[in-house]
DNA sequence: GACCAGGGCGGCC
DNA sequence: GGCCGCCATGGT
């Protein structure tokens, strides 16, 4: 089989066919990363680091410590066949579309039964979802999806709240720098030694309250010993934690547990959801109910390369 | 100066 | 159970 890198002197090469590492970085599902120029980035995740350089038809990957090439391998998701995962995605049709029960699709909070017209348009806009999606895969063709350190991505996603992506890299950058040790993100042990007001103070706004109150939360918790949970009480219980809810929970569930079946919807989720189906008034939640219908396993990547293109082309 | 950013919480009904 | 106002901060 043709394997996806090869790996030479302690170093990852990967074709630029394989991973697009501007994408990758920039689609918005990691924070912790520094761009040093044209073609070099800085990987941070949890206590590890890795240098990034492209050079013409290949990306190489160098761990700041050798014995974690393995680590690399699966952050990158480099064992995954995203050819295949594409290639479905390009495969739904109307077939999956209309399987959806769409008459029992709640408007305002009463279950309105969808006129014939309604149903027209639906289809005709569900034709324009595919339309976007088949973009959205062109456009973001080297995406993958990152499996990142647990702790460091509920930390991340709490900060993302009602935020812009520049700002919480800079909180983020800041917590490692004042919190951590040697520029590594901090551990739930040095987190709990700062209370409300210095998160407070490092600019974290009023998500200060949620940090001092989860990692009171989390003390004792194995995070990596609930990956074996189902997925509906690993969710459930990630809402229970302070500052977690359902979108920020899904994007824990994605990018940290490596769960595939989870449709995280924030603003420009919800704007291409609303523009595709032109049914407005539906939760966040709701919204994320019906695409995990329609994209089953293919949820995960299906959201990413909407939500890059979205946010990137600012889609309205 | 209003509006927006990878939303969540508490109060109210 | 669902809805709504509020919550910090920095950028357009």
């Amino acid at each position: 089989m043709n394997k996806n890198y090869t790996i030479k002197n302690n170093k990852i090469y990967i074709k630029n066919s394989v991973l697009n590492i501007l994408q990758t970085l920039e689609c918005g599902q990691v924070f912790s990363y520094k761009k040093t120029n044209e073609n070099n980035y800085i990987v941070l995740s949890a206590d590890k680091k890795c240098k990034i350089i492209k050079v013409k038809n290949e990306t190489i990957i160098t761990p700041q410590n050798i014995l974690e090439i393995n680590y690399w391998i699966n952050y990158f998701d480099l064992n995954n066949n995203y050819d295949e995962l594409k290639k479905q995605l390009f495969n739904l049709n109307k077939l999956n579309l209309n399987k959806l029960n769409l008459n029992n699709i709640k408007i305002n909070n009463k279950t309105n039964k969808i006129s014939e017209n309604e149903l027209k348009i639906n289809n005709k806009l569900n034709n324009y979802l595919i339309n976007i999606l088949n973009d959205a895969i062109i456009f973001g063709n080297g995406i993958r999806i990152l499996k990142q350190d647990i702790f460091e991505t509920i930390i991340s996603f709490i900060i993302s709240a009602n935020n812009n992506i520049k700002r919480i890299q800079k909180i983020l950058f800041i917590m490692r720098e004042k919190i951590g040790t040697n520029f590594n993100f901090p551990t739930l042990e040095q987190m709990s030694k700062k209370n409300e007001q210095f998160f407070k103070d490092i600019g974290c706004g009023y998500r200060a309250k949620y940090l001092e109150n989860i990692c009171r939360q989390l003390k004792n918790v194995d995070l990596n010993s609930l990956k074996d949970i189902d997925l509906n009480s690993l969710k459930k219980y990630l809402i229970s934690l302070s500052g977690i809810g359902p979108k920020v929970a899904d994007c824990v569930l994605l990018f940290g547990f490596g769960k595939q079946n989870v449709f995280p919807v924030d603003t420009w989720i919800e704007k291409v959801f609303v523009s595709s189906f032109g049914i407005v008034g539906l939760s966040r939640e709701r919204i994320s109910e019906i695409l995990v219908q329609i994209f089953g396993e293919l949820s995960g990547v299906a959201q990413q390369y909407l939500f890059y293109f979205a946010q990137q082309k600012k889609l309205l």
